[in-house]
DNA sequence: CGATTTTGACCCGCGC
DNA sequence: GCGCGGGTCAAAATCG
């Protein structure tokens, strides 16, 4: 039986140099995952605009009277990825102010948590809660409270397939700023705020060191939920995967390693 | 004591 | 016209 060789200072400086590494790849992985999603979705958006205006062109074509009688592909399909099923409300939507603008935002929350809250830069004030016939979970309405005269409200209710799911649904914009971080009372509750996706403000960020997390005006968590497996499997493969690392030790130690070996090469960057 | 939550009553639009 | 269901109101209770 041979002794394990002790390391000497420099094998271990080597190893910790390997784990380094290992570290920056899987780090680089990860941004190049995270860039081909935002890819996805920025292509996703682009598709969805072009069809918008495609639509509304062909809709401003027609007259109003003409516009019940001449169904064409282009409008079906429109439908079908809008999942309205009224070519008169979409009509109207489209020549009106869309107004209220209306956003969902979904929220991973631990299923023990009955909470109906949902954590976001605003003061809501609650002022209703109902059961709903198409979901055993009540449904929680607020108002928000900075200003009396702002018109924007808030249901939030526990998607009906996944209890463990927020579903907050925003309705209007708000007349003021928000609340800078720290001002104001802090809402207990569901903190998720990971992967946003605004359709009304083309920005798309995914903060990987969380749970799931989405935000859209409607039309495009329809979209998602009709082709959940495609989109949502690279999502939740990614969140895995980032929950993993985040809970491995030795990857947090790397990291930390990496940060600060970062931070050596640019002074600048630090506060 | 003011702000917020709870909860039953009420209102209103929609389908039959 | 009626009933149903979603949304809102408002008084009482609770909280900080």
């Amino acid at each position: 039986m041979e002794t394990l060789p002790k390391g000497t200072d420099e094998q271990i400086v080597s190893a910790n140099k390997h784990e380094v590494g290992i570290a920056r790849a899987k780090l680089n992985q990860i941004s190049k995952e995270n860039k081909m999603l935002t890819e996805m979705v920025s292509i996703m958006q682009a598709n969805y605009t072009a069809l918008c205006s495609q639509f509304f062109d062909l809709v401003t074509a027609i007259s109003p009277s003409q516009k019940r009688k001449s169904r064409t592909p282009e409008i079906d399909s429109f439908n079908q990825i809008g999942g309205d099923p009224s070519e008169d409300c979409l009509f109207k939507r489209l020549r009106e102010d869309p107004k209220p603008k209306i956003s969902k935002v979904y929220v991973q929350t631990d299923p023990s948590d009955s909470s109906l809250v949902v954590k976001d830069e605003y003061r809501w004030r609650k002022y209703g809660q109902k059961i709903t016939r198409d979901n055993p979970s009540p449904r929680a309405y607020y108002r928000c409270s900075f200003a009396p005269t702002c018109p924007v409200k808030k249901k939030v209710q526990r998607a009906a397939e996944d209890q463990s799911i927020l579903v907050a649904t925003y309705e209007g914009e708000h007349e003021h700023g928000q609340f800078s971080q720290g001002v104001g009372s802090v809402q207990s509750g569901s903190l998720p705020y990971y992967v946003s996706i605004s359709s009304s403000c083309p920005t798309i960020t995914l903060d990987l060191t969380q749970q799931g997390f989405w935000r859209d005006d409607g039309k495009f968590s329809r979209l998602i939920e009709s082709t959940l497996p495609e989109f949502r499997r690279p999502v939740l493969q990614v969140e895995q995967m980032a929950s993993m690392l985040t809970k491995d030790p030795n990857f947090r130690t790397a990291l930390a390693a990496a940060i600060s070996g970062g931070m050596s090469c640019h002074p600048s960057a630090q506060n």
